[in-house]
DNA sequence: ATTAATGTTCAGAA
DNA sequence: TTTCTGAACATTAA
């Protein structure tokens, strides 16, 4: 499920087979499933893209992006199963888009590949990039996100941090995956309300969504048993190496070898987490400032 | 054979 | 305003 160290991965990836050069054609690839979901349609974004000069690749949260010399935008969402693949991949059942460029090189050839086709392509100009993907729809970049930012998002509402974590318009790029794994490093427990962390909670949590991030991407992401996620070589992942609590319930905590693994359902979806080092309560137990009931904002404001 | 589970986003409801 | 629910989809496991 690509989330930000995969898109990452992605963008990094084809970067040096795709900037610079001129795409040639725009090709649906046969395969019998349902098509995905492409804007505008197939055939006017085909029309548009075509001829057109890759100026950058970039990421946006989840979203891949390749601005065009031109001015407009294509938008490439994975979603849940979504790959931009640069090699011929094993698997053509589930090819969904290919873009052909110009020249030669040792990959002329892009492809998007959506196994479940939740995913999306679209072309935007800039004024539709604004609209779609501005700042009032997805908040800063998790890798971007400061302390203070932090302190001011968790004090503005009362929803589990979990649930927090993965609220695109808050901050941009963390799915399921990493947020069970950020919260472990932080040690806080995913049930807490965000307004009820303290300061010192706060920060650790800031801190451990850049040192997960950092590391997944350093390992090229995760590729999960199933291994629908590739890079864009088409090589496995790495950080599932790494990962303490995803897809782990029942297991021993890796950290404190203690406890199990806990797995519970939030916002329909799973998390895990180790009872023992992510207690509900206040744990920060060593750190100065032992405060704790203060972070009032309890009660509801009336109207 | 049916059913549940998987996770991202968005529309629409509470 | 803020938070919650279900639909979209393909595949696998129970």
């Amino acid at each position: 499920m690509p989330e930000l160290p995969e898109v990452e991965t992605m963008v990094r990836g084809i970067r040096p087979f795709v900037e610079g050069r001129r795409i040639a054609e725009v090709r649906r690839c046969r395969c019998r499933c349902k098509p995905i979901s492409i804007t505008p349609s197939f055939p006017q974004l085909a029309r548009r893209v075509a001829g057109q000069r890759v100026d950058q690749v970039r990421r946006l949260g989840k979203r891949v992006v390749l601005d065009l010399l031109r001015g407009e935008s294509l938008v490439v969402e994975p979603r849940m199963t979504g790959l931009l693949l640069l090699s011929d991949p094993v698997d053509r059942a589930h090819l969904r888009v290919e873009w052909r460029f110009d020249g030669r090189m040792k990959h002329n050839s892009l492809w998007f590949w959506d196994r479940r086709g939740l995913g999306t392509i679209s072309l935007y100009t800039a004024d539709e990039i604004a609209r779609c993907l501005g700042d009032d729809k997805l908040g800063p970049d998790a890798l971007l996100m400061t302390q203070r930012q932090w302190l001011q998002s968790c004090a503005n509402t009362q929803r589990e941090i979990k649930v927090v974590l993965l609220d695109q318009r808050l901050v941009a790029g963390i799915g399921n995956l990493y947020a069970s794994e950020i919260l472990h490093l932080a040690r806080l427990h995913p049930a807490v309300p965000a307004s009820r962390l303290r300061p010192a909670e706060v920060r650790r949590l800031s801190r451990a969504v850049q040192a997960v991030l950092r590391q997944a991407i350093e390992y090229e992401g995760s590729t999960l048993a199933d291994a629908t996620y590739r890079t864009a070589l088409n090589q496995n992942g790495r950080y599932q190496s790494v990962h303490r609590v995803y897809a782990r319930a029942d297991k021993p905590c890796g950290t404190c070898r203690t406890s199990l693994i806990v797995r519970v359902v939030q916002a329909q979806r799973s998390t895990f987490f180790c009872p023992n080092c992510q207690r509900a309560g206040s744990s920060a137990a060593g750190l100065g400032n032992g405060r704790r009931p203060k972070r009032g904002r309890g009660k509801r404001a009336s109207p």
